[in-house]
DNA sequence: CTGAAAGCGCTAACAG
DNA sequence: CTGTTAGCGCTTTCAG
């Protein structure tokens, strides 16, 4: 490993000058900067990051927070996205990512605890479950932090337009002519309650009266809570006319299981996702959902996250990122006896 | 942040004492040891990795290099699930990942200076062009490296059963009656001349004499490629009776052209896939593959990385991790009129 | 068993 | 413009 000492031997000046000149100081002579910048290169110089740190108290490495309950973790294809977009827009700028988690080495360990031995920089969380202490810990620190759809007062967020979306997705359905829609929801966490609301919001302005049974709790992402919201839906003397998703995977499920009970989609009831991810597209017919941005969303959280940590400051600012309605072939007008319950 | 130095004073004792009893050194008196202990909890001392590693030369650090072609990065469900077994294990084992890349800061870099940089202590690659310059480098390197998926005299890799798994599927196959089954192969690159060895072996066995036309260049995930095969193929005059895909998401769309250009799947052509991702599992009917065993392969190159970087050794042992056909609803025996072209 | 001291590689005042 | 020097926080001889 060469160092900047040998550099400095190599070319007869002090460590001190090597180091201006590779860091590109304005007071150091153009002929030795110049020098040593070529001498540098010849000898494969590569500067050792710890031991800059280790003075500057700057490590260029952001951390991310991607965990969910379900634990699909990185292998969801909503989440791997977003990292992507991090992952790209922070190596532009010059930063590496670190995956922060409890339970280093077997040894549990708190993620502020985490970030901290590896001074990380600043940190990008885009997990389900904000309400965890440890979250939250991390979020009232003082290490910049940038959530991606949550509200905090403590922390920077780049928001998916959730309200907007799932609005939009009934406003559709409802414009098709669907009255007995039923919002199958997700986790109740944040982002739940928010697309609850665009839920009802779009019933509102329809003059449709909520009642409780158009809501049916389920989880994000897994197949067999949802398999279960649809068993739990087709017990029902009065179908719906169309059921909303939390998701795409879940969409797809629940397709299945609907096909598996002889249902026919779109035919009997139509269908609706939200994320917007790429098996929707795979699927036949492919699935009507809400797409979000997720390369926005990435790209937003990580230049938000390396703005605060050079201002070596944290604020409370939102963002929101729009998110689109993707029509498919998973929705059509209700059959004619609409608001009947079609034949089991 | 608290130091060493820090409880030292607070303990009325060295700061070589405070670290030999943080790591648990023997000649350091049990009691006073405690004592060290107690008071680094209470006063929420949190190492400095970076201060360590810059005495100690280990990071615990794995970089991991997950780059495909066609770019679908982590995005991938493939290499995300991978990934994610990677990340696991070393976490398990204390070590934290860290992506390793070209370009960082706008700044061209190779991936061996970006290990450098930040003196990784290993390197797990999982990426699709392993002929490229960098990555041969960095294969030969002093930096430990594992490898999933190819073959090299410089390092230790971990080998999904490619042959095997080709073979069976195209066993399979052929167990089913197909005699005209076309292989439509992914990039050009080692395990893709593997599988086409597999493909040929099972041909073989069967006695089925193997021609030019049995193959078709496609790549791998991506949705024209594979739909310009299938039209490729569509132009015959004689169509096979069975098409196997690069993988399963290239499957996926190979099926949906098909059903486009009115074939029927698997009346008219029996499809398999390869990988056993979800979406095999979505779609209707369930798509037939094979399924390769992404966490023994991430937590196999993870381990075996971090046994040779505690060594600090290097070597170019070979684990192969089995694979499993899975049977879906994708294939069927060909119709009576076999070797006779489907009516178009 | 404990501690003094040197050093890991780099940066950052501060003098010159 | 250049160099000296003192850290950054931790580990590791080596005396005591």
């Amino acid at each position: 490993m060469v160092t900047i000492y040998d550099i400095a031997n190599a070319c007869g000046c002090s460590s001190a000058t090597v180091s201006k000149a590779l860091n590109n100081y304005s007071d150091v002579n153009i002929n030795t900067k110049e020098r040593i910048l070529k001498k540098a290169k010849e000898m494969g110089f590569v500067p050792n990051l710890q031991a800059r740190a280790l003075s500057t108290k700057r490590t260029w490495n952001i951390g991310v927070l991607f965990e969910d309950k379900s634990n699909s973790g990185l292998t969801h294809y909503y989440f791997s996205q977003v990292l992507q977009a991090v992952k790209e827009q922070a190596e532009e700028k010059g930063y590496d990512i670190t995956f922060i988690s409890k339970n280093l080495g077997g040894v549990e360990m708190s993620y502020l605890e985490h970030c901290n031995r590896r001074n990380i920089d600043g940190v990008v969380i885009a997990c389900i479950d904000f309400e965890d202490q440890q979250v939250q810990q991390l979020m009232e620190s003082n290490i910049p932090v940038v959530v991606i759809d949550y509200d905090s007062e403590h922390v920077s967020a780049i928001m998916s337009d959730n309200v907007r979306g799932i609005y939009e997705l009934t406003h559709y359905m409802i414009s098709l002519g669907h009255r007995d829609i039923v919002y199958a929801y997700g986790h109740e966490v944040y982002v739940t309650e928010e697309r609850i609301r665009g839920f009802k919001k779009a019933l509102e302005e329809a003059k449709i009266p909520f009642t409780e049974d158009m809501l049916v709790k389920s989880r994000y992402s897994e197949k067999q809570a949802n398999i279960d919201a649809v068993t739990e839906i087709l017990k029902r003397d009065q179908l719906p006319t169309a059921i909303l998703f939390p998701d795409d995977y879940s969409a797809i499920w629940g397709i299945n299981a609907l096909r598996n009970n002889g249902i026919k989609v779109p035919e009997e009831i139509s269908v609706g996702g939200f994320d917007g991810v790429e098996i929707g597209e795979m699927i036949f017919p492919r699935l009507t959902t809400i797409r979000q941005n997720t390369t926005r969303l990435g790209k937003e959280a990580s230049l938000k996250c390396i703005q605060l940590l050079e201002s070596k400051s944290k604020d409370n600012t939102k963002i929101t990122v729009g998110v689109e309605l993707i029509p498919g072939g998973t929705c059509m007008a209700p059959r004619l006896l609409q608001g009947k319950s079609p034949r089991r």
